[in-house]
DNA sequence: TTGACAACTGACTAACTGGTCATTATTATA
DNA sequence: TATAATAATGACCAGTTAGTCAGTTGTCAA
């Protein structure tokens, strides 16, 4: 296991257990027998380890799920099992899920807490879509509403896992869940969010992708980066988003380079999401 | 204004802004003009700060809600004001609210952590009478579950009025609130949390208040206390209820002699709770 | 065996923490 | 006004923190 793996495991348990800010780097070190200078080698600072353990998070979490979504089963089933991956991912990696669960960045720390407001923002709109193809027409008026209250349920579902220290029966507590998404679905006339109150609170669909949003996460990016190949890369992946027209074959290869470096799947998602956006406004225009 | 209340007022603002790991001391009491002396000379810790601070709330909110439960109201109509009342509290206690929201103890911080655990489980346990009563019958098989659903819909609700800015229309959000409410008891027939699996959770029923769980609490507060008065009441108090025949008008006389001292509500509470128990048992036994 | 290079160490720094206390300022009392 | 009592101060303490860097160790090719 690579140096870096193996601080970033000692660190996900000691956060979950105690909390990151009462977490100190010596303790860190010492839970998994390295000295304190060599945790310079492989880290920054205090704040990259927990932004790289995020990525972590989002990357071994999205291989499993990402490509339900984009799969085409059945639409009920695809619920079924979209929510069956979510629970056993929580359920297995539990301090993980602590983390995130307890963990809530505050304003001031800025570049984290885009992060996680951008993934929540994603989660949602996902859910916004399943919803939309399952239900169609009956949720017209409530489909806010609702992702907002499956989001709520899920808080309470997956705390329960995380507190159960015991096995979880994970199709139980799924059909349960998706149960009560159909109740909601069929029953639930009173929305509060509608889609007027929801874009103000615009949790979800009004999130556009600029480009300038991700050359801010780029330069972000570079800004942590040291080794020369990553410099270069979101250098040139840089030049490339400015560029009249950009060489798709040339932005995958920058990816490629950067695939190790902690944040580029973040850089990615926003350039997948990008193009996708650019594509439907095509379609649209 | 107290001096202390001044500084309380200062440390939800700063709380709640930046979290209470990362605000120092320092900068609670220049936020409010103050010494750092003059700060211990009402505190005794940080810790105590944010002890006071979460009786605080709990007081203001016990004292607006409490009173609610035990009324003879409609039942339907009792619930919707319970809501109206929580969500009015939070939309006006922003600061305070998201400190709540927020801040999630450590097991490290036992104190801490047993008080908001025990809230908790008194909320849970207000909700499933005030279902039972609603419902009756009807959600036997659910109740437990509707808890915990209802539960995950609050925190959904919560954090949408701790985001939104602006003035929150409260009479809508709460309609909305108990119509799911309504759905969720009579639809939803697959609960996950059956008393089974609940008794294991252990959220609500199954927390007895035990003489021995408020002598801790006793003996606690006693370490905290720096009154000669309050450090006599505590004594008397914890022989009161070893003793075999403990007077009531000593009891409540005591609790009166420590009203103004943190920590006192929350033993008054299990006080009342315990006599409760023991009342319910003689009945039943 | 030598030497070049990378990996690693842990004493060290500067800044900050919660908390103390001798000193000073303010107020009340005589 | 003089004295006692109380309130408030901020320099100071011991401890901890993230982060650094001169020096040691290990590795491997020549």
């Amino acid at each position: 296991m690579s140096k870096k793996q193996l601080i970033i495991d000692a660190a996900i348990e000691l956060f979950a257990k105690k909390g990151y800010e009462t977490t100190s780097i010596q303790e860190i070190t010492e839970h998994c027998g390295i000295s304190k200078g060599a945790f310079y080698l492989s880290f920054k600072s205090k704040e990259e380890l927990f932004l790289s353990i995020i990525d972590h998070v989002i990357t071994k979490l999205g291989s499993t799920i990402d490509h339900l979504v984009s799969g085409d089963l059945d639409d009920e089933y695809k619920m079924y099992m979209y929510f069956t991956q979510l629970f056993e991912f929580l359920s297995s990696h539990r301090d993980l899920a602590t983390i995130f669960n307890w963990e809530r960045p505050h304003q001031v720390e800025k570049q984290l807490f885009d992060k996680l407001v951008f993934y929540d923002k994603q989660f949602s709109y996902t859910l916004l879509k399943l919803f939309e193809s399952l239900y169609g027409e009956a949720i017209v008026e409530t489909k806010y509403d609702l992702v907002l209250c499956v989001k709520g349920l899920l808080k309470a579902y997956g705390e329960y896992i995380l507190f159960e220290k015991g096995t979880v029966n994970i199709s139980a507590i799924t059909q349960s869940f998706v149960d009560k998404i159909n109740v909601l679905a069929k029953h639930a006339k009173k929305p509060f969010l509608t889609e007027d109150v929801f874009n103000n609170y615009g949790i979800i669909s009004t999130y556009t992708v600029t480009l300038q949003k991700i050359e801010e996460q780029i330069k972000a990016a570079y800004e942590r980066a040291d080794q020369e190949l990553e410099k270069e890369s979101l250098l040139v992946l840089q030049q490339q988003l400015q560029s009249e027209q950009p060489s798709n074959a040339i932005i995958e290869g920058m990816l490629h380079n950067l695939r190790s470096f902690p944040g580029s799947h973040h850089i990615s998602y926003l350039l997948r999401l990008y193009r996708r956006q650019q594509q439907n406004g095509k379609k649209h225009g």
